[in-house]
DNA sequence: CGAAAAATACCCTGTTCCGGGTATTGTACG
DNA sequence: CGTACAATACCCGGAACAGGGTATTTTTCG
């Protein structure tokens, strides 16, 4: 498959290394070409706009605005109507895809698929048709595992407080504490993590921990918030 | 730095896009040679004993053997005197980095360093000594962070059982589901949830599922147990 | 401006978890 | 063959969480 010019890519990952390494592993195949490359999700909207490649690679865990949203945002805009975007991710749970997809990604591959695959995937994919790799795949035929997504409700937003109030979740505080480091009454730390559970259908602290983490929400990255009082 | 012979290098991780990656990255510089991958701890090791690398590049979640397993088994091999561990992880949490150098890491850098440090941090730790990239060494030097470790406690080992449990916990299964799913009676479970508490010195499932989370267990990771009955 | 969403706060009830214990069995290892 | 540890199981009490409301005040945004 011998395209005249060399198809575009933009690198999204917040690892310099993986980075350092997908444009190294790029720059063997004369197809494509490293254009730019973001190390999180708001950088990648800016760069997408500005570059304009014809292929976004995106990471899904990143500090400041996560793989899904950016998705969504670069493929909402009206001005990259040729620029599709393949996540690369290490999970492959059905409700993740799911949100990816409807974000509006076009490919899917985990981590640890190989370089033949990535190749093939990006072609596929430039070409504005969807590629999943074979575990992924797999997953989405899988009759369907929990229950049945209400129709639209696609989209769960996390609130910054509730994203402040997770992160102290993680950090082994209790209601209690994460009242006093918040300046709030204990009763409102609990209907917001009552809400939280709701939103994400959700029934323990175990599952909120895993959704944050899954998405790389860290502890030590202080973008947000005034952590400490 | 030239050395009269490159330096052999492993690289181990369970993402093959980031081996390939790596390799792509090092096989620009003329002082480095990959003679080996691994995909696991387990492979790591026998790999290592097989090649005898210089330079052992250790990625930490993994299935089968975690990085930390992996490295111990390694640098306590007699007849790998000359082979030394460098960590590539994502966290720099005070007790993973205490964790790591116990089991005999001689570098620790983050996903997010730049080529040049990588460049360098591999001399550095081909003589044996030890290279630390900065956020890491802030890290150490930060006064200390929780409770002063107990001394020889270095080593927590989770037990199969244990393991299980958490997988479980992550799962959003309550103590309850947990004993039916393994066949057990509450108080039990609950006994095993209290002493991997106690092990890790944490006070909530919270804690637990990040520990897990950050060592890259997963429930999709079918290796151990019967976790459908 | 006015509606919608976010953030705040409280009520009540039942379940689950956490932190102390103790104790028995089996298995591994020097 | 005894000690160490894993795995099993139980007791108790208090703390924390989950699920179900309702309600007021800010913010945000069309």
């Amino acid at each position: 498959m011998i395209t005249t010019h060399p198809i575009n890519i933009l690198l999204v990952d917040d690892h310099h290394l993986v980075i350092d390494g997908m444009r190294a592993l790029l720059s063997q195949e004369p197809d494509f070409k490293v254009v730019g490359e973001a190390r999180n999700g708001r950088e990648a909207v800016e760069k997408a706009k500005a570059l304009k490649p014809r292929v976004v690679i995106m990471d899904i865990s990143m500090p400041e605005m996560d793989g899904i949203e950016a998705t969504q945002l670069i493929r909402r805009n009206k001005n990259l109507k040729n620029t599709y975007v393949m996540v690369l991710s290490m999970y492959s749970n059905r409700e993740f895809i799911d949100e990816l997809l409807e974000a509006g990604a076009t490919g899917y591959l985990l981590k640890n698929t190989g370089r033949a695959e990535l190749r093939e995937a990006i072609h596929t994919v430039s070409a504005g048709q969807r590629y999943l790799c074979k575990p992924v795949q797999d997953t989405m035929d899988a009759p369907f595992r929990n229950h049945e997504r209400q129709p639209g409700k696609g989209f769960v937003t996390i609130t910054k407080r509730e994203k402040e109030i997770i992160l102290l979740i993680m950090a082994e505080k209790n209601t209690h504490d994460i009242a006093d480091a918040l300046h709030l009454s204990p009763a409102t730390v609990e209907t917001h993590r009552k809400n939280i559970l709701h939103k994400l259908d959700m029934h323990s602290t175990a599952g909120l921990v895993r959704y944050a983490m899954e998405r790389g929400w860290n502890t030590e990255n202080g973008n947000d918030t005034t952590l400490f009082s």
